[in-house]
DNA sequence: ATGTCTTTGTGAACGCGTGCACAAAGATGG
DNA sequence: CCATCTTTGTGCACGCGTTCACAAAGACAT
């Protein structure tokens, strides 16, 4: 998952688990495209294998929706579009903001996949004067010193940030001010806001290193507990006293840069 | 999050929790920043504050990778910055590939963000003939007929895929084949990989619809379970039968379009 | 040395998520 | 109408992750 949540802890939101709600767009994008090829009804068996989950948490997702569904046959697929769409909210347009429309911010207005279904780009927002004006996917460019007007104008209730990172808790504290309540943070910093706003990140670095670190551990259990792979600078400092314990041999007590 | 993780399930990875793994990008992350401000120790309640956890959650974690840090001081910057960097498997540097260079792939390709820590682009790789030998990021793209070639010469165990949907999973294969054992997945599908493989997938579509149940949500409560906000199509289709217990109201038995 | 104060490292309890396995429900055929 | 077969919906148990709360460890002052 490239996702990291940053949400008050413990709320089941009217009783739908979490982990059940961040499934739930995997299965309507399955769901879609069987209803798609016309496919009138699908087990939770076949969805599953679509969705790439086990059955039996498929069917208990579902569960927590309601008793959709008929024993020996399986679900209705157009009807099950329908519910999941409900249930996620997308049966209604949310207008959404992207602030910072640099190479990523471009790259995300011009992807297709926001307008497809229930999202609308509001506006593409800029602190860049060069940028104002610009058409980005075929819509001009705002300046930020807009931003409030614009959210106010159109009823956003959600902003995407993919500004700079020094640039995005400020455009955070904006949106939020203006009235954002939810908030997809593609800058590498952590962000700060109010209880009420939810926040999601997506950090490509992190989770590069997620499977760099996977595939390290890779490369290392094939090759046995192998040689030493890299001392290479010399840490001056004080050497730090004989108390470590790391897991793995000892540590070589040096930083390579 | 705006990540999903698809993973041999129940494998703790030699001690270290997945959960914890997740977080150790973050906490690098915020070390990076104190070390260049030069703060030579940090205490675990100020860099919990940083990374946005819990301090308990962070001494956890950290108590996995060892016993670094000194009661009544902290932890020491330099030090933990060399320890979880080890950890992750970033002081060695990781090839990759990208495939697919479109809008995405191009903005993912100047991000400077891989390069900084550890990952190397080693080739932009793309289908279409128009854009080879075009460069991007200061790189010229090359064909995907030298996919196999262009990994097996630069050691690549790390491919990042950003092709449109329909072209994933035969891009997947062919990584997969050539000996790519890690993969962040940009495209809107579910990969189907043998075991052994990593997947990582990012995907805006999904978070942008988490949020939107989140948010439909709040609009929801603060308006008690206040009157019907959006029944603008008309259903027409057939009524349901009664059997239907959807826990709020009842269905509406039809698509909206 | 001894005492005080700070901060780590962790035992233990709890809650969420997952998966098994099966009873109940309904379809289907005779 | 009954038997059989398929597939859902869920009770239950288990394991992972989070959090609390505190003992132990060390720094620092006297």
């Amino acid at each position: 998952m490239a996702t990291g949540r940053t949400h008050r802890p413990a709320t089941r939101s009217r009783g739908i688990p979490e982990a059940t709600v961040a499934r739930l767009p995997l299965y309507l994008r399955a769901l879609t495209a069987l209803s798609e090829r016309s496919v009138p009804t699908v087990s939770s068996e076949e969805l599953a294998a679509a969705a790439g989950v086990n059955s039996a948490k498929l069917r208990k997702d579902f569960s927590y929706l309601g008793s959709y569904g008929t024993r020996g046959v399986g679900y209705d697929v157009e009807y099950l579009v329908y519910q999941i769409s409900r249930e996620l909210g997308l049966t209604q347009d949310w207008p959404i903001v992207m602030v910072g429309i640099g190479n990523l911010g471009a790259a995300l207005a011009n992807y297709g996949g926001f307008a497809s279904r229930g999202f609308r780009v509001a506006a593409l927002i800029d602190a860049d004067p060069a940028m104002v004006g610009k058409p980005v996917a075929g819509m001009p460019v705002q300046h930020i010193d807009d931003l409030e007007k614009i959210i106010d104008e159109n009823g956003v209730s959600i902003g995407v940030i993919a500004t700079p990172a020094g640039a995005a808790q400020q455009v955070c504290d904006r949106l939020v001010t203006a009235g954002v309540t939810s908030i997809l943070n593609f800058a590498p910093t952590v962000l700060s806001v109010p209880d009420g706003v939810d926040v999601r990140k997506v950090d490509l670095s992190i989770e590069l290193q997620i499977l760099a670190f996977h595939e390290q551990r890779k490369a290392g259990e094939e090759a046995g507990a192998a040689e030493a792979v890299v001392p290479p600078v010399v840490r001056g400092a004080t050497a730090p006293a004989e108390g470590r314990k790391g897991p793995d041999g000892d540590m070589p007590a040096v930083m390579p840069a």
